[in-house]
DNA sequence: CAAAGTTATTAATTTTTTTAATAGCAAGGG
DNA sequence: CCCTTGCTATTAAAAAAATTAATAACTTTG
């Protein structure tokens, strides 16, 4: 069986039709017909019905599970391909989600060596993507912010930390002086969220949702500290995961005292048996000992 | 790239001897010499460092990662050929624990028409057994008996039900009278056991480290009448799921009132997009709606 | 019933794979 | 040291497999 065969069957199971096929991959039409013969022969059963009605081929039930099959094994040597054309880079490629890169990452980073930290690089990626990419051996490993707990059957996800969302506002708001907030009282509040964080959205629209609230957003900035310096001229309150990196001298962090509120929580995913080179290695273990490291 | 080249490298990884390669395939040495060149040259990197030392190939670290796709490839390659092998046969093979066989099936099988229970083949397997089964291609579809929720990414688990376990004793047992029994009280007991059921065994065990016993084991038998009537006969005492299809005159279950205690739970699990003909569609769906209507 | 669109078959050609023979290399034993 | 042993690579020839152009055969459609 070759994977040429089974590109050309898999193109058959879009198509059905065996001239287009041939035409897409510039081969004459008898080299797919022969190439679909070949794999019915070698699995020992008919795998598309032919028929010269236009335009309809259609698959046999064996046809319909081989090509599951087929699918999965292109796919494994597509990523062959790709994890194997990575390997000369000698660095190691990682995922890093906006919240972490500001909330976490230049911590971890302090905590790295600089040998490590010259063959780092990293992509920005939401959770979602990161997983993607992982999959497609685009990555080498990936740090995650996420609400709940994320199950990947072959991947290790190691959580690390783990925090609450607080509320933002400035020194001399009326909420200032408070310890706690519950967020059905800011009903009437108008929000500055951080844009491109998924998670934020998210954990807002959650808790919004638990309250029965649909609360203003008056902003979205990329950049926390554009929302802290719209906070701190009061157009506005700020819902974010308090962090020493977002620090601000004219606002303060409130944390909320809603039984039930969302938590970020921020792991790092890999390939449950990597292999790396040995200079991969050396940063891989020096990031896994960062963050076993307590953050603060 | 061929599959059979794919397979020498890896008897290659194995062996790291060409020529013994070529003796397990029954080809000539040059062969796979050349099959290994073939498949460097696609993937475009070195994977084996030869060496005319005697016995000492070893693989580059592409080469390491390229044998990790390799052998996934074969897997799907195999599973492919496996399950179209089993299509021929029309009925749908089940999985069947044996807990399950006994308590259950017999009420799901009342449900289900002539026509799916004729089609309908079962085999005898643990739940461990039978997710290996399911992922090799060997079964359609299985029930499961489990005490902690399983999480199998590529596999749906539906759990349909959930029991505890009971002690069993007989009429005249001095226990007999009782409502409920925490597990502790049993100390002085002797149990007979269900043999062949993990999970009864499993469970039995986290109720006697929970509680810090020992309990002695006096039988044990994989037919459950036999440990009825031992009980009966005041041999011993049992542990068991409760079941309307297990009953006896002489014997009374009951409920532990231990505040933390395992759960029998029933589920049934099949790949997340089976491809099935429609007969043995027709079948799954009696199934799942069996499932779906509460067990007594 | 002819035209258009499809897949299968055939025989010739081309490409790829396999082989037998042999070269070449390194280690180990006398 | 040299010869033997055990290994892999390289050849050139042979065998096998894949591809092609040409064409047959079939079905629908106008």
């Amino acid at each position: 069986m070759r994977i040429t065969d089974l590109q050309y069957y898999l193109a058959l199971t879009d198509n059905h039709n065996f001239s287009q096929v041939s035409q897409q991959f510039h081969v004459s039409q008898p080299t797919v017909s022969l190439a679909i013969q070949r794999l019915e022969k070698e699995v020992g059963a008919q795998l598309a019905i032919r028929s010269s009605h236009h335009n309809i081929v259609s698959l046999t039930h064996a046809g319909q599970v081989f090509a599951q099959h087929a699918q999965a094994i292109l796919e494994q040597y597509n990523l062959a391909l790709t994890e194997i054309g990575r390997i000369d880079e000698q660095s190691l490629l990682l995922g890093l989600p906006p919240i972490i890169q500001i909330s976490y990452f230049p911590e971890i980073a302090g905590r790295l060596s600089n040998q490590a930290l010259e063959h780092l690089k990293t992509v920005e990626v939401g959770a979602h993507k990161a997983i993607q990419l992982l999959q497609d051996g685009k990555l080498d490993a990936s740090f995650l912010g996420y609400l709940e707990a994320i199950n990947q059957n072959d991947f290790q996800v190691l959580q690390f930390d783990q925090r609450p969302f607080e509320i933002v506002v400035a020194n001399d708001h009326p909420l200032a002086t408070r310890p706690t907030i519950s967020f059905k009282e800011l009903a009437d509040q108008n929000f500055i969220l951080l844009k491109g964080s998924f998670i934020h959205k998210q954990a807002f629209e959650q808790l919004a949702q638990a309250n029965h609230l649909q609360p203003n957003i008056l902003f979205s900035s990329s950049e926390p500290y554009a929302i802290l310096n719209l906070v701190s001229q009061n157009r506005g309150i700020g819902f974010m995961v308090s962090s020493k990196n977002i620090q601000h001298p004219d606002v303060k962090f409130i944390p909320l005292s809603d039984p039930e509120q969302p938590q970020l929580k921020v792991g790092f995913v890999y390939r449950k048996s990597p292999i790396l080179t040995t200079e991969q290695n050396t940063i891989f273990n020096e990031i896994l000992a960062a963050i076993h490291t307590p953050m603060l």
